[in-house]
RNA sequence: GAUUGCGUAGCUCAGCUGGUAGAGCAAGUGGCUUUUAACCUCUAGGUCCUGGGUUCGAUCCCCAGCGCAAUCACCA
């Protein structure tokens, strides 16, 4: 080693890479950290550019040439250039074989010395799998059939100094994938091709909510009040102010707002905070949308999350997004095919309470006595909607197929604050649930408009509220106001788009599809200095 | 927050009734003008997650901590 170790990671496989960092600007006189490249091509389309015909050609007339020195050797591959990271380094001695990838794809660099200058060889011998080089060359192929580029020009635009993995595994420590998806990113393609589906999943939605005439608004995150989901919020402060803050757990008070203000279809796309635990798929900051039609219920709002959701599945299909689809909108999720097909299924709430716990949901005192059997806290003491609400997610929820998109409609009006009675029986509200692949993507609601029952039901919730609640909980005067100036009657929806994302690219955790889920710091124990 | 499991070389993994560790790839060296996880030669590479304890001796057993994963709770 010609090198001191690097002073902050004594690794010897650093300090190698850094001693070539120093060989290549003192001996051969390159900047390791390149210039602008232009008029560059992607890798795949370079492979796009290769032609048989010209491979050919110049085969040939380079073999008539080593017979006849004076014969022409007329070139026709198309010439380009290309630039990528390093995944794969074979040198052959006067041929050396390099393998690049960027986000488009892999292609090959074949290097004979022959046909480059002695730096730019010596630069291609020295290449560590992870550095980033532009290539100029022609398009052909090896004997082997393999497409490349050969090349006549190699120059350095980044050097690699950290170990990198694996290149056969690839990195699949899920920690270290997370924490450093940069490195996740070259080392497994299929995690561009899932963030490069959830980019076109989005801008799909987007594309058919505009196309359904809803328009797209952007309201705080940063709210004085918590308020439109049940969820522990995250505070802040903002300091000039001297003003408490709550991270949004969700958009849904100000986007009625707008539809006080006269707006009649808009949705919000962004991020919503929830102070809540972590698993498979909750992450403490999530991407969701909402939306909201005037003068709409549940029902419009079922009819447009299932054309939404059956398109999304659709553009899957085409996009070849989830590689193990089939005929038909049947998508791979894990060991499930997930049938996306219209009409989806739908089931009352009061049903699916029946066939789970196996008596009717109004029937207060099996409900206790099942409370009881089920070891359900409280059991004797709690509301009785309450009670309901726990045994249908202990009972009933699993009953729902995982293979259908299924829609729960018509849950007890008790524990939807803020949601418009049925005007058929008052103890329901007018709201649904959608369960795909096990997982709840989302409700929707007949929204809440009249400002004194609002009010009633705020102050209600805020009774029952015990201390830790009531420290974020407060009324939202603002928001009652609004209703008081007249919102219209409307319909409203939200849903995960990460777990719809999960769904679509067969994702199993949501930390797959968000590309720098939350993690613990690490490193940092109380180690004594 | 609870329970269970995992943490060994840069990566992927072996290993040990308790006697301080191995492989493949990656790295360094030498060879090779058509390779495909290139191959061949030689070499180097480890706080066995951290801190205590038991022991003549701990990577292994016990306790605590940290991180990750799964399940549950909370929630979407």
């Amino acid at each position: 080693m010609m090198q001191e170790p690097d002073a902050l990671s004594p690794s010897e496989l650093i300090a190698a890479r850094r001693a070539k960092l120093s060989h290549l600007r003192t001996e051969l006189g390159v900047d390791p950290y390149g210039q602008r490249v232009d008029g560059r091509a992607t890798l795949a389309v370079a492979r796009g550019q290769f032609d048989e015909g010209a491979h050919v050609a110049h085969a040939a007339a380079v073999a008539a040439a080593k017979v006849d020195p004076a014969a022409p050797i007329v070139d026709t591959r198309a010439k380009t250039r290309v630039a990528g990271r390093v995944v794969q380094h074979r040198d052959m001695g006067k041929i050396v074989f390099v393998g690049l990838r960027d986000a488009s794809g892999d292609l090959q660099i074949s290097m004979s010395k022959s046909e480059m200058s002695p730096t730019a060889f010596a630069v291609a011998k020295g290449l560590d799998y992870g550095d980033i080089v532009a290539v100029d060359g022609r398009i052909g192929r090896t004997q082997k059939g393999e497409v490349c580029v050969w090349a006549t020009d190699l120059s350095m635009q980044s050097k690699n100094l950290e170990p990198p993995p694996s290149k056969w595994h690839g990195l699949e420590d899920a920690e270290l994938r997370y924490r450093r998806r940069y490195v996740d990113m070259f080392a497994n393609p299929q995690t561009v091709r899932t963030f490069e589906a959830r980019s076109h999943i989005v801008s799909t939605i987007r594309r058919f909510m505009e196309a359904r005439g809803y328009l797209e608004v952007e309201t705080p995150m940063m709210h004085p009040v918590a308020g439109g989901a049940a969820a522990r919020p995250f505070t802040t402060m903002h300091n000039a102010l001297g003003m408490p803050l709550f991270l949004r757990v969700a958009p849904e008070l100000y986007l009625k707002k707008l539809l006080v203000g006269g707006l009649s279809k808009v949705f919000e796309i962004n991020r919503n905070f929830r102070n809540e635990g972590i698993d498979r798929s909750h992450n403490p900051e999530f991407t969701a949308m909402e939306a909201y039609e005037a003068f709409g219920d549940y029902g419009t709002m079922l009819e447009l999350v299932e054309s939404l959701v059956h398109h999304c599945a659709c553009a899957a299909l085409s996009h070849q997004w989830n590689a193990r689809a089939e005929d038909g909108p049947i998508l791979a999720f894990g060991e499930m095919r997930i049938d996306y097909r219209r009409p989806f299924e739908q089931v009352q709430f009061a049903t699916l309470f029946e066939r789970g716990v196996g008596c009717s949901m109004h029937d207060q005192e099996k409900v206790r006595a099942a409370a009881t059997a089920n070891h359900i806290a409280h059991a004797a003491t709690s509301d009785h909607w309450l009670l309901v609400n726990e045994l249908f997610e202990r009972c009933a929820e699993a009953l729902i197929d995982p293979l259908r998109p299924t829609f729960v409609l018509d849950y007890p009006s008790a524990t939807s604050p803020l949601t418009r009675p049925s005007r058929a029986n008052p103890d329901l509200a007018e709201r649904w649930d959608l369960f795909i692949g096990g997982m709840e993507i989302g409700p929707a609601y007949t929204e809440l408009n009249d400002p004194d029952v609002q009010l009633a039901k705020f102050t209600d919730q805020l009774r029952g509220a015990d201390e830790e609640m009531s420290t974020f909980r407060t009324l939202d005067e603002d928001f009652i106001a609004a209703l008081r100036t007249g919102m219209p009657p409307a319909g409203g929806m939200g849903i995960g788009i990460d777990r719809i994302v999960m769904l679509l690219t067969d994702s199993p955790s949501i930390r797959d599809v968000i590309l720098f889920p939350l993690m613990r710091p690490e490193g940092t124990s109380d180690v004594p200095a």
